[in-house]
DNA sequence: TCTATTTTACTGGAATAACGGTAAAATAGA
DNA sequence: TCTATTTTACCGTTATTCCAGTAAAATAGA
């Protein structure tokens, strides 16, 4: 698929800088994550609506962590989601 | 979809413990976050293979914050991806 | 410049996530 | 128990990710 973005978010420009750090070409991180090298692509030039697990396998080849965190219980109700 | 995975993930934990403490239901939820019901159940119950996007929507209404941390770049090399 | 590598880009088709609808369990409350 | 709510579950259809293949730019190195 091409990319329509133009403007690459966070995670695109992570990923670039990390493999590009690890002296990794595009299809290298794609077969070492096990992807098309179709999806790298994609992911660095700002198309992240992508399948979480893929987005899991690419990271961790990167040793790039995803967590998670929660705020307090007693502040949690639902959030202001911006269209 | 039907889920076969009978252990739950992490993020299936604790979007369902954040869920039941905002006083959501898994409807209320999903439409919220708008998407379809059928995947907040299934996230809940371990299908954890969606869409990055979809999950991004469905923690931003639960205050579930997502964040990436990559090592110092001298470290950076491909790392030892488990089958 | 010449050449090889890399990146960018597009395509068709296969795989599958996502959806609403429906309904049966499970749960909670009166 | 009775009732309403919620959760779990399955289904068919639709939408879209994902893939390999291909090729054209762009880049780097000799």
């Amino acid at each position: 698929m091409s990319v329509k973005k133009s403007s690459h978010g966070p995670i695109s420009k992570l990923v670039r800088k990390m493999r590009k750090h690890a002296l990794l070409t595009q299809n290298e991180l794609a077969e070492l994550a096990g992807v098309g090298k179709t999806l790298v692509f994609d992911l660095e030039n700002g198309h992240e609506n992508i399948r979480f697990e893929n987005l899991r396998k690419i990271l961790q080849v990167l040793n790039i962590q995803i967590s998670f965190s929660a705020p307090q219980i007693e502040d949690v109700k639902p959030a202001k989601v911006r269209k």
